[in-house]
DNA sequence: TTCCAGTCAATATG
DNA sequence: CATATTGACTGGAA
């Protein structure tokens, strides 16, 4: 068993890829290098900090804190009734209104300083359509993206805090694309609703993706790539209501990538975290403490299981492939 | 209570 | 459609 595990927020960085040469100012404690590697195999990035674990504070006074549900699915992700239009069910962006609460008690976590930004946003705005309460931002272009510097974009300069901007790029996705050009070399940020993130989505499997992190206050500059739908909100759209009808068939959780990639990641550094840790994170990927719990047994088993596998058949591999798999 | 091996079954993949 | 993967459940052991 390790002497010492490194915090959740480092871990969780370096589950998400953060790739540093990003021309935004950072905290120190959010360098986790990680070299390139291809998609979902990201878990080959060096830690190196090590921040005392503090879970993130709750989101909302009023409304369910990170981890909690914001759907009837329970896991956090999912949208609500009446969510799945996707990005186009609610009104005209509230300039005038103040930050929430939930991004207030962000701010004031990063303002000090020696926090940071693990590894997300979310962003509950009173009043906001449910599906669009949680913001997840990622960093870098995406070559194949249609928002790739060679593709041209929309590239306003936001302060991080400015989270009505954000949200109203997410709700005229298609015109703020066309809005202005896109010079190389730009940081670029996607916003997607937190609750069209799931395993498989593209986004997700694009190896140059990385995670926002900054300090609240830092400019950004940003840009979207919503020219297009997420996968997850087509489907949405496509399939409204269908697991209403036969509620008795149960269907199996499917780890988002994120997820997935921080519980691997967690795994890879503390095969056997305590309760505690667990709880904590279950809290912040919003996945039952069972869920997680039996993440941890299955992982040792299974990455046990290779390891032999790997053994006999006379591989070559020092390590379970298992924490890499992800 | 916790952990594990065995197992099932939903889901992903080719 | 066959097979592999994987999240969850069960019963027994410590």
């Amino acid at each position: 068993r390790p002497a010492m595990v490194p915090s959740m927020a480092s871990l969780l960085d370096g589950a998400a890829e953060y790739r540093p040469e990003l021309s935004i100012p950072l905290h120190h404690a959010m360098s986790v290098p990680c070299e390139a590697s291809p998609p979902g195999m990201g878990m080959s990035g060096t830690y190196t900090t090590l921040t005392p674990l503090q879970p993130l504070p709750p989101i909302s006074a009023e409304g369910p804190a990170v981890g909690q549900s914001l759907s009837p699915l329970g896991n956090g992700l999912g949208p609500l009734p009446g969510a799945q239009q996707g990005l186009h069910g609610y009104g005209p962006p509230s300039h005038d209104k103040m930050l929430s609460p939930n991004f207030e008690a962000h701010a004031a976590m990063l303002a000090r300083g020696e926090q940071h930004l693990a590894f997300w946003l979310r962003a509950a705005a009173p009043g906001a359509h449910p599906s669009l309460s949680s913001l997840v931002l990622f960093t870098k272009p995406c070559p194949g993206c249609c928002c790739h510097p060679a593709a041209a974009g929309a590239l306003p300069s936001l302060p991080i805090s400015h989270r009505w901007e954000m949200r109203s790029f997410l709700q005229e996705p298609a015109r703020l694309c066309r809005a202005s050009a896109l010079t190389a070399g730009t940081p670029l940020i996607r916003a997607a609703p937190w609750s069209c993130l799931q395993s498989g989505d593209e986004a997700l499997q694009c190896p140059c993706w990385g995670w926002l992190a900054g300090s609240v206050g830092t400019t950004l500059t940003l840009s979207l790539c919503l020219c297009r739908p997420f996968p997850a909100c087509k489907r949405k759209e496509q399939e409204p209501n269908k697991e209403r009808n036969n509620s008795q068939k149960k269907s199996r959780l499917v780890f988002t990538d994120l997820q997935r990639r921080t519980l691997f990641a967690i795994f890879k550094e503390n095969k056997r975290p305590s309760k505690e840790m667990q709880m904590t994170i279950s809290q912040q990927l919003g996945l039952e403490l069972n869920t997680v719990s039996n993440f941890f047994m299955n992982a040792r088993r299974r990455s046990l299981e290779k390891w032999q596998d790997d053994l006999s058949s006379g591989g070559s591999s020092s390590a379970p492939s298992t924490c890499t798999k992800a």
